[in-house]
DNA sequence: GGAAATTGCGTTTTT
DNA sequence: CGCAATTTCC
């Protein structure tokens, strides 16, 4: 937007000129390298595009560009990290555009598979009713699984249930066998494979025989539909004949299969991204996805941007040295025409507590100096780094949204209502059934089991649940007659289902925790969510693929978004931008995590997200860390700032030390 | 025998 | 704080 509109001119062969009726005067929107991305030919092309450097920008004017130049707006499907950023790029295209843009199909990889799997599945055995599980639920499973194999009661250590889906899904995301994934990464369970692989095989069994997809099989679904259904893949990749991917040093190889099995018909894809800011290497992605594109994609074309519109030299300048340090990265070096503005400063403070009054503090500075709660943003590596800082805003009366962290549908309550009506809309669903069932006072492991062996057997659940006798059945006649008032489904309104739910569940929730009314808000929350579905079907769907963040503590004040700060990981901050950013923490061992000093991949991927989170800046940064902070988990010491920094030298950056105020140690009254 | 209560321990990042 | 192993209770 800052630039001079009338520097450029369209330099193309005549030939190759757009359609005659364009509506867009695209070469005075975009600078030339953009220019060239957005107006791209048919065929296969890569947009390497540096933080900051108009990616959203240049796929929203791609969007508009192939509606404009004729192409079907259903034929464009666009692909995104999340559903809210699809959403939004879509919106906005549509400002160019017309709302012809909203034809246009976005979401993840994830929201797209489910639909397809709905549409098509029948061919390759999926019933369109299935159910998604979120890690929880498969987690569970695992365990179910596991115990059923009696695997746990071997005395050597076997890996919990968490680290054993951690595997499971890697193997699944990088194609590669369970057995490599043990060797390569968890080869102090090396002992256990041969257990593992036939937990994997029945977890597996387990989920294919009950209609059960965790978010990974959704994507191995796709591709298995794809590869075996030659009419599904046809009607597939003839409706979708422009794929447009954002992100993609952050997919990861089932993912880039999936793509390439898209495009077999047409060959038409773009895909966006920047290697320097891969950071999902924990789900299975590599930065290396984005280089093997064009090995993929014979033909393609490589287009770079590296102006950045984003944030002032000084910022660039430290962002470029912190990158320059990686062991591998491709050419691209980021440059701006904002040369003035502040240096970043890296803060040094006694203490955690310290540390959060300072930040405090310098945002009621930076408000009075204009700059509006909504475009301050505190990044950290882990998301109870801000536990600390989010009491002492509560304190101040400094109002937040905190993005990242443990999310309100997965907190045990939730989760245990929503089982209930998973279960009626799914009465294969295992999972949901078994934490129905723990529920019931005077039903252990045992009773659930035996009863859900007889419950998938029959199909009146609820004559299944009042035949049982002893202690556990009173509770189990009142479940039966809650799920029988619900039962035909599909009538019942996902709100009232909620609803009746709540009041059968509630006294087993006083019963279960202490500190009940806060978590009947939270389900207040649900039932309000509820009320936007008229189908159960597609409110759990939606549930699971995009879980709706925070707790209920933001539904306080729900309509000034825009009145408030963010409190956000570096993983959820990706994409986002912010007038002036804190990153907390910058002490080695926090950051990067001592968790990562193991392998130098590792380690790499943790300079990534250094240089992810101090990019999100436009003209503040501050880097700031508590020295002298004990360690429990390392037994360490941690006193010295990030080690990312060595190398950055002085006149990058403002170091500064808290200086304790009105002589009585305010800044130092942390005790350790 | 099986359910419930208790203790000990490890704790990233997410669709 | 949540999970798994352990002890206590019915």
């Amino acid at each position: 937007m800052e630039r001079e509109v009338k520097t450029y001119v369209l330099k193309r062969p005549a030939e190759e000129a757009a359609p005659a009726k364009l509506s867009i005067d695209y070469a005075a929107a975009l600078n030339p390298q953009q220019l060239a991305a957005v107006t791209a030919g048919d065929g296969p092309s890569l947009v390497i595009a540096g933080a900051g450097s108009g990616k959203t920008r240049t796929l929203i004017y791609r969007v508009a560009y192939l509606i404009d130049s004729g192409v079907d707006p259903s034929n464009i499907l666009l692909l995104t990290f999340t559903r809210k950023s699809a959403q939004e790029m879509l919106e906005r295209a549509g400002e160019l555009i017309g709302a012809r843009s909203r034809r246009v199909c976005g979401g993840t990889f994830h929201s797209v598979a489910n639909l397809l799997l709905r549409r098509y599945g029948r061919g390759i055995g999926i019933e369109p009713g299935f159910t998604i599980l979120d890690r929880g639920d498969a987690e569970d499973l695992i365990a179910l699984c596991r115990a059923q194999l009696g695997l746990n009661e071997k005395d050597k250590r076997f890996p919990r249930k968490g680290t054993i889906m951690e595997m499971v899904s890697k193997s699944e995301n990088t194609l590669k066998s369970l057995d490599e994934i043990i060797l390569e990464e968890f080869s102090h369970f090396a002992d256990h494979a041969e257990d593992l692989g036939r937990l994997q095989k029945a977890y597996q069994a387990a989920k294919r025989q009950k209609q059960l997809l965790d978010y990974d099989d959704l994507l191995v679904a796709l591709r298995q539909l794809l590869l075996l259904d030659e009419t599904a893949r046809q009607t597939i990749s003839s409706q979708y004949r422009y794929i447009l991917v954002d992100e993609y040093q952050d997919t990861n190889r089932l993912q880039a299969e999936v793509i390439r099995q898209l495009t077999t018909a047409h060959n038409n894809v773009m895909v966006v991204g920047d290697d320097s800011q891969s950071i999902y290497a924990f789900r299975g992605a590599t930065f290396k996805n984005i280089m093997d594109f064009p090995v993929l994609f014979p033909g393609t074309k490589i287009y770079k941007l590296e102006e950045n519109y984003r944030s002032t030299q000084p910022i660039l300048n430290l962002a470029n040295c912190i990158i320059d340090e990686a062991a591998e990265k491709y050419t691209k070096r980021l440059f701006t025409r904002k040369i003035d503005g502040p240096l970043p400063a890296l803060v040094e403070a006694a203490g955690e507590n310290a540390q959060s009054r300072f930040i405090a503090q310098k945002i009621l500075e930076l408000r009075e100096e204009g700059v509006p709660l909504s475009e301050v943003a505190v990044l950290f590596r882990s998301s109870f780094h801000s536990f600390d800082l989010e009491i002492e805003l509560s304190r101040r009366g400094l109002p937040f949204v905190k993005r990242g962290g443990v999310k309100f549908i997965e907190t045990a309550h939730v989760k245990d209502l929503l089982a209930h009506l998973r279960v009626l809309a799914n009465p294969m669903d295992t999972v949901s059934w078994h934490r129905v069932l723990m529920l019931v006072e005077g039903v252990g492991p045992k009773k659930a089991q035996d009863l859900l062996a007889a419950l998938v057997k029959s199909d009146k659940p609820s004559d299944v649940l009042r035949g049982a006798s002893g202690r556990s059945g009173q509770g189990l006649k009142n479940l039966a007659d809650t799920l029988e008032s619900l039962s035909g489904a599909g009538e019942v309104r996902p709100a009232e289902q909620v609803n009746h739910i709540y009041e059968y569940y509630l006294p087993i929730l006083k019963e279960q925790y202490d500190d009940y009314p806060k978590r009947t808000r939270d389900l207040d929350h649900l039932h309000t969510i509820a009320e936007g579905y008229p189908k159960v079907s597609d409110f759990l769907a939606d549930l699971a693929l995009e879980p709706p963040d925070g707790s209920a503590i933001d539904v306080d004040a729900p309509d000034r978004d825009d009145e408030r700060l963010v409190l956000s990981t570096i993983h959820s901050a990706k994409g986002l931008e912010w007038q002036c950013v804190f990153v907390i923490w910058v002490v080695d061992g926090k950051f990067p995590s001592v968790y990562s000093f193991i392998t130098d991949d590792e380690l790499e991927e943790e300079r990534r997200l250094f240089y992810v989170s101090v990019t999100r800046a436009k003209r503040h940064l501050f880097l700031t860390y508590p020295i002298n902070v004990y360690d429990k988990t390392s037994g360490m010491l941690l006193s010295k700032p990030s080690r990312f920094l060595d190398h950055v030298s002085s006149d990058l950056l403002d170091t500064l030390a808290l200086v304790e105020e009105g002589g009585r140690g305010d800044w130092g009254r942390d005790s350790y």
